[in-house]
DNA sequence: TTGACATATCATTATTTGTTGATATAATAA
DNA sequence: TTATTATATCAACAAATAATGATATGTCAA
């Protein structure tokens, strides 16, 4: 065969899949679009996406794990926050790409 | 309810996400992978990846439908290419925050 | 303390997604 | 023509994933 991986680059190639899945699913990011001006409470983000808590919470959960958010405690609220200024620029060129593509582009049913 | 988002915005946010599922997976940033540094035929992309030919025509069908990739016929060999630069920068902006992040950052199993 | 609010967790269910294996199409060579 | 190589398609199955509803935890105010 050909030029097949190093364990750690299949490794590297997993990580940045599952770094991507953080983006791939409109809940996700719908909570990214809320969080682009400063971060927010769970309460504000439930309140501007109208998704319901617990989906907004076990969205939140992931994306921390992954570190695409940071979360801070303030008495009984938790503030989220986009975590790297990459992770906005990554959002922000792939909605350069669509807003440049037609409808049609996207009828991808599988995957 | 907050600053719930009109027609065209949740439209834009759905096709976002639909690009970002492209890079979701292994073997589809693995084909990407593959065509960073070029155009390469199907049967290429196969022997490179060691996936089967019909996963990697099942993932390039996706690919060119959303216009991540081209696709150029020459012969009985159709050459694939990655369509757009920004397509390479987002790619290289997410594994370079992998690169950074330890490796049990990304454990998150949900999602 | 009690009650109200904010957030997290988790099992269940329904849907989506990825791979496989078989087969189809298309181009070329013998 | 027939055989061979290259690629595409598609149904079926297995696995992964998203939303829900119920419940738990934690913080604060009365």
């Amino acid at each position: 065969m050909g030029n097949l991986l190093k364990k750690e680059e299949i490794t590297s190639l997993r990580l940045t899949s599952k770094l991507f899945k953080g983006f791939a699913d409109y809940s996700r990011l719908f909570i990214f679009e809320v969080l682009m001006n400063g971060e927010k409470t769970v309460s504000e983000i439930v309140e501007a996406t109208g998704i319901s808590q617990s989906a907004i919470s076990n969205h939140l959960k992931c994306l921390r794990e992954c570190e695409l958010v940071n979360d801070r405690h303030e008495g009984k609220y938790v503030y989220y926050s986009v975590s790297d200024d990459r992770v906005k620029e990554i959002i922000k060129l792939a909605k350069e790409i669509i807003k440049e593509a037609s409808e049609e582009r996207y009828r991808c049913i599988k995957y």
